[in-house]
DNA sequence: AAGTGCGCCAACCGCTTCTTT
DNA sequence: GAAAGAAGCGGTTGGCGCACT
């Protein structure tokens, strides 16, 4: 494209921007605003194109940008809303406020993948790297690419999901988000008759049992205040080592975000902390889902839900030396860290196959 | 001091999506 | 519904500054 409209009619100014062009531009804005782009050179008296004007304005001018370098709790959430959004930059971008799409970007691109990289994770899909059996020691996989036995619940999700439910995922997200017509305040939210997948093998006669409820409806991550995340509630206590319950919210390895251990008649129930306004949904609150609208802070997010498959499902941040159990501002995202302790329980169980098998079952309802 | 390599970041490019006519 | 223009987005590039040799 390279040639706009706006920039027909004599060759415009390239790089970087003088402090002049800088200036004469912020009058402009603060004069008459923006309007359209492409009479903003001509108007403001610049030699640039509009859309040069226009991201010249957003990534550098804005007042309400925010300078300087990100926080620790600022890459964390980017890493995190990575793994949900992926390189969509813009969207990962709403979520801090005061930073542009294209300094997260560049973030993420110059530092954040290097880190990722140097603590074993892979920064495209999230999931932990392994070494290549037999292979040069620098080369690395994707766990996911070279374990992916039936054992591997990983696998499993995979499979069910991207093979029969993907595209009813996509269906019904599209009816979801254009059907949608009434508001919902973070503490009223509508909830859709979406499967609320529970595995409950008797959990209440053995110590073996495994009580897993998969919360899969978008909105409980939609409607979240500072971002989207899916929930999943889990209770369990064959699936934790006993030291996980002696040490209550000390959980060795990867994850040591925010949760609760709470010792419910033997069992222990890890729970998630997410900044739901309403604490607790149950089935009993599902609403039609024409009375739904999905909220990701204040803006209608146009996620996809394969997008929140492999948010929720797939590509799980492992990033235990990041969280140092002190507790995030974002408490919300901390719920991402337990799907992956998710998978990892049941990684140790020898009937989460037949578990995910059901999932998939279930949302073949959809 | 000069040369080189590297990382960061602002800006560009081209494509897609949205809006207007 | 089609076409055109505008805006938005994400990948990529290029230049600057710094560290190292």
């Amino acid at each position: 494209m390279g040639g706009h409209s706006c920039c027909h009619k004599q060759k415009p100014r390239k790089g970087l921007w003088s402090p002049e062009e800088d200036e004469k531009l912020i009058k402009h804005i603060n004069k008459y605003g923006h309007g359209c782009w492409s009479t903003v050179p001509n108007q403001a008296g610049l030699q640039r194109c509009g859309k040069s004007c226009r991201l010249r304005w957003i990534n550098y001018l804005r007042p309400d940008l925010k300078r300087g370098t990100f926080s620790q709790q600022e890459e964390d959430l980017i890493i995190e809303l990575h793994a949900v959004l992926g390189n969509r930059w813009s969207k990962i971008a709403a979520h801090l406020p005061g930073r542009t799409d294209n300094e997260i970007k560049n973030l993420w691109n110059s530092s954040i993948k290097k880190k990722l990289t140097q603590r074993g994770i892979d920064p495209s899909s999230h999931k932990p790297l392994v070494k290549v059996d037999g292979g040069d020691d620098d080369k690395v996989a994707s766990n996911s690419d070279k374990n992916s036995d039936s054992s591997d619940l990983q696998s499993v999700i995979d499979k069910s999901m991207d093979e029969s439910s993907t595209l009813k995922k996509e269906i019904f997200l599209d009816q979801f988000l254009t059907s949608s017509s009434s508001c919902c305040s973070s503490n009223s939210m509508g909830y859709l008759p979406f499967p609320q997948v529970s595995f409950a093998p008797d959990y209440s006669s053995s110590s073996q049992a495994t009580s897993i409820t998969i919360n899969s409806n978008p909105l409980f991550w939609l409607n979240c205040n500072a971002i989207s995340t899916p929930i999943t509630t889990l209770s369990t206590s064959m699936a934790l080592p006993p030291s996980y319950e002696e040490e209550d919210d000390t959980i060795p390895g990867w994850y040591t975000g925010n949760r609760k251990s709470v010792n419910d008649g033997g069992r222990i129930m890890l729970q998630s902390t997410c900044s739901f306004d309403s604490g607790v949904f149950s089935c009993s609150e599902l609403t039609s889902e024409k009375d739904v609208q999905a909220h990701l802070g204040d803006e209608m997010e146009d996620l996809k839900w394969s997008e929140y498959l492999h948010g929720a499902f797939q590509s799980q941040p492992m990033y235990g030396d990041i969280k140092t159990g002190n507790q995030s501002p974002m408490n919300t995202v901390s719920s991402l860290y337990q799907n992956q302790q998710l998978r990892q329980e049941l990684q140790a169980s020898d009937i989460h196959g037949k578990r995910f098998h059901s999932v998939s079952l279930g949302f073949e309802h959809l």
